[in-house]
DNA sequence: CGACGGTCCGAAAAGGTTTTCAAGAAGTGA
DNA sequence: TCACTTCTTGAAAACCTTTTCGGACCGTCG
């Protein structure tokens, strides 16, 4: 199977490249016996145009980049997909390069986007703390998850403050008063936010947090693990955990279940992040707060249309997440 | 910062295009002071060649597409990051499109990387079956992961018997002799074959399997906890587990650990997938064996990549997977 | 019957690059 | 001095499509 150009197409159509291509094209100056004509004979030669010369001449590739750090994918892929369904079936594609954290890695990727005449660029950072800015560059850029540093960029992040909040929020609804906080490295910005709003909605409630300090540590299993034992060692009367992460969630409720302590009846036990294979099998199944990352990628591609189209934003847009309920938590009787 | 062409570069440079070009691309018919002349120049306008123009004249859009079915990327990251280290920096890149098992989404993707005039073509199914053709494409193809129907087609695939095989092999050589196999969906040829790749090294053994058959059921954590329960139950003197995924091996690992039955002392037990965030963090750490689809993903460029130039191969080329000892499995003492 | 307006079509330019080929300059040997 | 290479360079064609603009044709009106 070779490839058939427009002049194929108008050769066996009896017709100029020139009414060809307004034939396909829907253009009114045509007849409609001869677009009929033509419309079958690239139908015939199952003709496709070539994207590279129409980006040529239109100046637009029809194309935006996706620049990730993320090398598992686990924010980058929601995103993607987002992004994808946004720009739909508009003839834009998606291309995606994997920095793998590496800054001349993303350089390599960044020139290779831009030789390819990208028309916009989305850069997903592994992790939501605040990235290096691109600068200034000749397509319109969005960062998401992770925002740039140039508040002349435009960002579009997460709420972590408020799925802290929210955290808390849904295990004070559920009559939960001993609650207590066990989270990741302390030098992610997620952490910090977290924990921030896990503690101004027990302060609005008139509540500390049980144990009396955030648990801070590692985004492992592990820690998870290990704090809870230090936590039930301090704190036996706990009635609630936050973890601020599913994987730690996965630890609470292993050592919670290893001391026969019920979730949810005796401890109510919230993760963060909505990973499906951890939150869904776990026993019980965990509530935990959902980032919305497929919402921030639709988003993002609106933003990039838009600027596309020549209307620019700037500064840091934070989106809501959103909270998955399961079996982890539920009323106090 | 706006897009300086070759014709710019050429004016300032004082030449024509047609020298620039050669200047640039190192072609020898150019004096040494005049293509130093014009990479200044060109370093001077921040010169980045039109990709989409250099590939409308060489026919080579330096681009490959990576079309998938698998939403969760698990597998196709690591392909995708196997296939972006092959093709190097020499100028391609991949354009990662996901149908998410929808073959309408499939056939949309196909044709808008069709009219992107890719170079080639990396099928990725979601599930080690067969799948369909894609017939007769204007690019060379290769299917990897999933095998294509059509034995014309290059088809690269992970060898799950041998996988099987593998695993019941590390178990027996840790002196294990009473040796049970949970696994997934019958409905996946993954399953089947990794199951007759264990019963395959028992019979070399000598061996039966504990629990009189093998036990199929789904993927999950949980059946990987109600199986072990009846496993228990039926064959309480089992010494070792061969997990048909790592989903399921977290299963067998946490009723074992609920019954004060301890790994690996006791029971071995071994997953399947290296998927890290469950073999990594369980208790104690996966003993696990590894797709190694980074490797599929360099062969499939390579294959590509020779395909490109001429020289296509057919039929289905089956790639060893690697065990991965962690602390799941042991000598018995 | 001539002018005019509308409809449909095609020639040609443009987009940015690579490549071929010819031409000019400079050097070599006779 | 002439014929002939060898080095450099540039003009132009090519890749495929879109778009502009002018031309041909037909019917209508005065």
């Amino acid at each position: 199977m070779s490839r058939a150009t427009l002049r194929d197409v108008a050769k066996l159509a009896g017709v100029s490249v020139a009414t060809a291509s307004k034939a396909l094209n829907g253009q009114p100056q045509v007849r409609a016996e001869t677009r009929e004509r033509v419309v079958r004979a690239a139908e015939q030669l199952s003709f496709s145009p070539n994207t590279l010369a129409q980006g040529l001449i239109t100046q637009r590739s029809g194309t935006v980049g996706l620049l990730t750090s993320d090398l598992e994918g686990r924010f980058s892929i929601p995103i993607l997909m987002g992004a994808e369904d946004a720009f739909g079936s508009d003839q834009t594609s998606v291309f995606l390069c994997d920095a793998r954290g590496d800054t001349i890695r993303e350089k390599h990727h960044l020139r290779a986007l831009l030789s390819r005449r990208v028309d916009g660029l989305i850069v997903v950072g592994a992790r939501p703390d605040t990235r290096p800015s691109l600068g200034d560059l000749p397509v319109p850029v969005v960062y998401a998850y992770a925002p740039s540093d140039d508040p002349a960029d435009l960002s579009l992040i997460t709420d972590n403050v408020g799925g802290g909040r929210t955290a808390v929020d849904h295990l004070i609804r559920c009559g939960r008063r001993r609650i207590a906080h066990i989270t990741g490295d302390p030098g992610y910005s997620a952490a910090q936010d977290r924990a921030r709003g896990a503690v101004e909605r027990l302060t609005e409630g008139g509540l500390e947090l049980a144990g009396g300090e955030v648990w801070f540590g590692m985004w492992s299993e592990a820690w998870g693990r290990g704090a809870t034992r230090m936590l039930l060692d301090r704190c036996p009367e706990v009635d609630a955990i936050f973890a601020g992460s599913d994987e730690i969630a996965r630890g609470v409720l292993d050592v919670l279940h290893e001391e026969r302590i019920d979730v949810p009846s005796r401890v109510a036990v919230i993760g963060f992040d909505n990973w499906s294979v951890l939150a869904v099998n776990s026993r019980p199944p965990l509530t935990t707060i959902d980032l919305n990352l497929e919402h921030l990628g639709r988003i993002a591609a609106q933003r990039l249309s838009a600027a596309m189209e020549g209307v620019t934003g700037s500064g840091v847009e934070t989106f809501p997440v959103r909270l998955i309920t399961r079996e982890s938590t539920a009323p106090l009787r």
